[in-house]
DNA sequence: AGCGTAAGGTCAAAGAAAGTCAAAGTCAAA
DNA sequence: TTTGACTTTGACTTTCTTTGACCTTACGCT
């Protein structure tokens, strides 16, 4: 396994309890033996938004970086999110959507399941590179749309 | 017996214990002694979904390639079904089988309407006519292997 | 206010995997 | 013996990770 996944489940354990979190990032790049920036690009990779978190931090003395789960209002979060994806949407941001969705148990694990293969690179594999974000959102789009 | 065969062969044994495996590209060509996208090969030409195989993979350090065989006892038929799928499925034949799985109680309400959902016209309007049903065809048959 | 120090942030280069594609090789069936 | 499907290979591409140099912001003290 490697190191950013290391820190990502590191920084899990510690939302375990409460879906909130403070690190102090060279602290914490110290005892994992890293930079910190790597901390960084963690954080910006497997915690965005789209995953479901809302991250602040602060600079200076007694600087940290705070993680918190996002709780979403349930009742418009899927049309919310119709609404948010444009023309096109790739790979890795419609995964991180639906994992985000599972997550917020506005899709149950088999719907999530099936979306994630529908809109998977090897069901468009046959499309060109050109529409195939654009197939993707569509897809998506439909498919959470039948939800409602 | 030619180096395909025999790599396919050892992922076999690999899945045999929970029908679940993971590999490391370059060090499976490594030991074999072959080049990397020989492997690549050996898994488009033989772990397809035909085959009742899910294959995910990632790039980058710590990448891999993860092959899942698709439960076969729970679903027999759909298994049938998607075989029985080509290279290419048109809408009018994708929601005769999407009606007639739900008919012989194959596939729920919900599954199928999202089934629908995803290969509908609509989803694939994007798609170039020329290749609109090879993709509605790896979508469906993706969607059916991941409810098994 | 101005300055020193203590955070965290950014960015780009280098490294580590996997993916793609097309050319060349093999081999059996027609 | 030609043909066509299947294999093998390798050059090139794309994606993800790691690292380090340099930047910005906040605090506390004079």
């Amino acid at each position: 396994m490697n190191l950013s996944n290391v820190i990502a489940e590191m920084i899990l354990q510690m939302l375990e309890q409460d879906g909130y979190t403070e690190i102090q990032r060279n602290e914490l790049a110290e005892t994992l033996g890293c930079v910190p920036s790597q901390i960084n690009y963690v954080i910006s990779s497997r915690f965005t938004p789209e995953h479901g978190y809302i991250v602040e931090s602060r600079r200076g003395g007694g600087g940290y970086i705070r993680i918190t789960r996002a709780k979403y209002d349930k009742g418009t979060a899927l049309m919310h999110v119709v609404n948010g994806i444009g023309q096109r949407l790739d790979d890795r941001t419609c995964r991180a959507h639906i994992y985000n969705l599972n997550y917020q148990e506005l899709l149950s694990e088999p719907v999530a399941k099936l979306i994630l293969s529908a809109t998977s690179e090897n069901s468009l594999r046959a499309a060109p590179q050109s529409v195939k974000d654009e197939i993707r959102a569509s897809i998506f789009k439909q498919m959470l749309l039948s939800l409602m």
